[in-house]
DNA sequence: GATGAATGAGACTTCATTCAT
DNA sequence: GATGAATGAAGTCTCATTCAT
């Protein structure tokens, strides 16, 4: 990316590309053992020192956010964009199913969206703080739409879809979870009574 | 080797002695910090060896088991009751509304409703296994009433209240959950259309 | 486990079949995992307790030298008809073959012939010491005829035999044992000059 | 967590130091109390962690091979040097002499050459094949001078003098398995023929 | 900045042995 | 005599985290 030749001198101690090998890594590992994974083994993936992780992420959730920051991103961009497109239940629904579809493929993942739903965490706050919002703004959209009640915040919602997908270890899991999550949009929706 | 405490001599062979006072210290310890306490914290607790905690209790599952049975049949027995008297979909939502409050009480007792909800351990199936046999048979109540779909069933419940109460580190965990567990059961409920 | 029918007399606290169930679940136990076999693994395969055990055999060793009595009874038996009957030399190789074999087919013996072996155990000199007493007395009739030298004895021959077959976990360790034997006595052989 | 020994300081990141104190402490301890000795002890000896030793040598196999292979290597040597100088037969005797006593000197010494006796062992490939192979080559010279039959190889004679070594327990154990060799290689030796 | 050695807590497990009932 | 609960030492191994170089 930088200056890739200086005289040859001393490979300059590229510390970004330490931490592109490491994030590497970390996608690597945690997607083979979930999160949770030993450190140390995505040092060894890496090439690198363990040293060099903690300098670069302090702890293991600041490892898990930078891990995950672009998927997330990318999440959001999606919901934004549902957002302006289509009815604004189907988009929340559309969307929750997005978010269940990348649990489902990216096995550390769900340890980043637990931090995003940690509103304690200072660390959420960041970037993970993005899909709350997200959510919020589909909510708030059908909302005003009246199609769903405002007793739930996006904060709640993504609650939800986190901890079911955490116990992940069954099979069939993404089905049960697909159809909870569709039942609580269900009672979600303002009831139109057929009287006239 | 030798007994090193001769001040309360060596009690008696009461096994079922021991086994509650490891039952209790497990209760505390894991109260105090959470499941996934060392095995350790709770002999020392106890004033027992680690060999006996393993007689008794070959695995940490079925510590949290025994910790927890008898909440569970509590919580089973309740349910029962509450299946005989009341209006079915109130009944169901009065009952998970008693396994949030268990879950907010207990610390560690998630870690047993964990296991009740995990279809792949062979341990659940036995007094665990008794959650969602009662899940199932307050939600076939309801759906022979007329009154909720049957497309979820008892374990899927479970698996949301659990998941949901994983996540119990924020402030104001239990008003979400609760509020979350009641749009889902809002979800199930048959729409009535008010005109034929 | 408590005598079931009280009416028809305590049905006699049998020691003596409580002693040979012991020893048949030795057997078993022994021959599956070897020696070193847990002792929990022999009561529990003869339906006894631990202390029933222990007051029957108070060591370890007690244990394997009364399993392999009976084994050892009948080899030295064999020493004393073969040393009656053949040739000296070939008696001594073939009780020596027989000796490899009953290693070979009972996996736990190795260790009640240990015991033969080792001249410091008090309990040795019991049964296990006829043993080298039976090659003793092949020596010596080898030895009276001229065939061999006089400067091996049985507890040696004993100490060379269960050496070997100590290190019985390579494949193939039955036939190569028995080729170190067979070279054993062809050195101990008398040379015989070659001149009329 | 913290350091518990101020005095000391932490001295550097000398990894051989460690290293060699963790040898030394090791042929010690096994010297003491021979192998299967705790590893444990051998760190309590050397005053370091148990997660030092654990990084330096992943297994106890690993420690074994290294603390004794300076002694395996010099016997390597030996076996080199008298191979080139001497009657073939001689060399072989006085070869296994050698090895004799080096385990009667050093008391763990005997599992390391276990490990070499071993031809499962993926370990033993290493430093402590060299054995198998000085044997077989001072063997082969025999061999090819016409001295030795060629139906043992030295996987066996290793075999042999390992066994008895193991059983080293009883006083004038060195003399009787010096004894039972020489014999052996007595047994090896072509019988020549006293006319022509 | 980078490194990786050091550390030790602690998880999990197995057993031999004792001894109260 | 028989029982088996209790005990705790010991052993195995894994990690997160610190810190000297």
């Amino acid at each position: 990316m930088e200056t890739p030749k200086p005289p040859e001198r001393k490979p300059r101690s590229d510390a970004a590309r330490n931490r592109e090998r490491l994030l590497a890594a970390a996608k690597l590992v945690f997607a083979r053992t979930g999160p949770g994974a030993s450190l140390d083994a995505v040092v060894r993936e890496a090439g690198l020192g363990i040293g060099t992780l903690y300098r670069h992420f302090p702890t293991r959730e600041a490892l898990y956010e930078a891990v995950y920051r672009r998927d997330i991103e990318q999440l959001v961009t999606l919901g934004a964009d549902a957002s302006a497109a289509r009815d604004p239940v189907a988009a929340l629904r559309d969307w929750l199913h997005a978010m269940i579809d990348v649990v489902a493929t990216k096995k550390g993942m769900i340890a980043a969206f637990a931090l995003a739903a940690d509103t304690t965490s200072a660390i959420s706050a960041r970037s993970t703080g993005a899909v709350t919002q997200a959510l919020d703004r589909l909510l708030a959209r059908a909302v005003a739409a009246g199609r769903v009640r405002s007793d739930i915040d996006g904060t709640e919602l993504l609650l939800a879809v986190v901890g079911m997908c955490m116990l992940r270890d069954q099979p069939g899991w993404q089905a049960s979870v697909t159809r909870l999550i569709d039942t609580l949009v269900d009672g979600l929706e303002v009831r139109r009574t057929g009287a006239p």
